[in-house]
DNA sequence: CGTGTGTTTGAACAATGTCAATTGGTGTGG
DNA sequence: CCACACCAATTGACATTGTTCAAACACACG
């Protein structure tokens, strides 16, 4: 069941958009550089790949060679335990780069996986670096990129460690809202492209938990949900639920 | 009880003690640098500083201007909720970096709080920053770092997402007798120095049933356990126990 | 020698997980 | 167009795990 390599590449010309004209220019790698320089970071985007939805963009100890960001569509990140248990680590976005992950063993730590038919752009890692050598801009964004991850990751931390089942359902549906809004959406009408046991897996709860507070949260008004969409019908009260949550570090920047 | 800026900061001269003599500089910032980078490295670490136990190195909201490394003791790094309930997002011993997750927001998410008397050396970011723009082998490891403290926090994730209190435990136990061989020191015989709370507040526990799992482990023949002081007696059982965990990725290289 | 903080232990309780049955929606083939 | 099969989601009953509250203990420090 690995990624069938070449099916899926498809003829690079042909897909191939330069960043300059790119709708998540500002997203991706959010620079201001000049056209020059923007001619070498596009010359560095290898290739554009498809994934349909289930299909993996790369495993646990695939070697690692490049960064990805999305175009289009939607992945999770799944850190898989030896007893086969899923810890999903994140949902990621249009604008959003997979991998950073990888650059210290040089080995995929966790499995990227389409929630959705799915548009990568594949950034080589080493023109990338090189490209930083020569760009201070470019490498000072790697590195607030990487230290957005990290400080990211350390929310994630309270919320697994400290916070309970409906604080977690509420801040995931407001900051997944919140996102969406970035990429052009409504904030109160979602459609999620995760599974209940995706949501489960990254919520650290059982399924039916996700499930029975989605039917809660209804009842109490909170939300309008049939099955994968999700209105958000009270957003203060979502707000008061979820604010044990860091007071001000919270927000996506 | 902010931090006594001007009262801790001894005559820099008296302390400062140069890269390139420093036991830790294979973990700091491990480079094969020639002895003019050297130089240019050393010129960076602005000074050192001292924290006594209980001491904070920053805030929460504090600004960003530097990173810092430990050279001896230990720290705890806090993520703060609302209603107060902490979760520590992670343990620093010597030759480890603090601050990372502060580059993109410019503003400090955490706490960092000395476990004990701690000395610490002071990295000066955007120096450091330029100073990577001229050795590339300096910007490579920056990124390496950053990419192996997000891939750690991922397997934190897996741990407090998925992990039941006796795995997270042993998983602890292990990884910190690990660190602290790669110190030099003995990988059965550990000192800890953070409390229960602390542990409990690591580990996604309350501090009660941490110390009712050092208990059953020292019924169980696991460990033994006199406070703070820890002896691994059976460190094969331990990792069985704890082999929920990653199968590979889970090694701190 | 007393005081305070950190640790251990116990018992009752609450939150969430597990197992199992049911429902609902979707796509396929008759 | 309907019937069936399949998978995701919901719901209920019960078990388990870990938390909470409370008390006793122990060690370090003045």
């Amino acid at each position: 069941m690995r990624t069938p390599n070449s099916a899926n590449v498809i003829s690079i010309a042909s897909l191939k958009i330069a960043c300059g004209e790119c709708s998540l220019r500002n997203l991706c790698l959010p620079l201001d550089l000049d056209a020059n320089d923007m001619r070498a970071l596009e010359a560095t985007v290898k290739n554009h790949r498809k994934l349909s939805k289930g299909e993996y963009l790369y495993r646990v100890g695939d070697p690692f060679h490049a960064l990805f960001a999305i175009r289009t569509g939607s992945t999770k990140n799944c850190e898989i335990a030896a007893d086969g248990s899923v810890q999903i680590t994140g949902f990621h976005l249009p604008g959003e780069l997979l991998g950073l992950d990888a650059i210290s063993s040089e080995q995929h730590p966790c499995d990227v996986v389409a929630l959705e038919t799915t548009e990568i752009c594949e950034l080589p890692f080493a023109k990338l670096e090189s490209l930083a050598h020569e760009l201070p801009s470019l490498q000072h964004q790697l590195l607030r990129l990487m230290s957005r991850e990290i400080a990211d990751e350390e929310s994630q931390l309270l919320m697994l460690g400290r916070m309970k089942a409906e604080e977690r359902l509420a801040v995931f549906l407001l900051s997944f809202s919140s996102r969406l809004q970035r990429l052009g959406n409504s904030s109160t009408v979602l459609h999620l492209p995760m599974s209940r046991q995706d949501l489960g897996e990254y919520l650290g709860l059982a399924l039916e938990t996700v499930s029975r507070l989605f039917s809660r949260f209804q009842e109490e008004k909170l939300i309008t949900v049939q099955g994968r969409n999700v209105t958000l019908l009270d957003v203060e009260r979502l707000k008061n639920i979820s604010e044990n949550f860091l007071p001000s570090q919270n927000a996506r920047s």
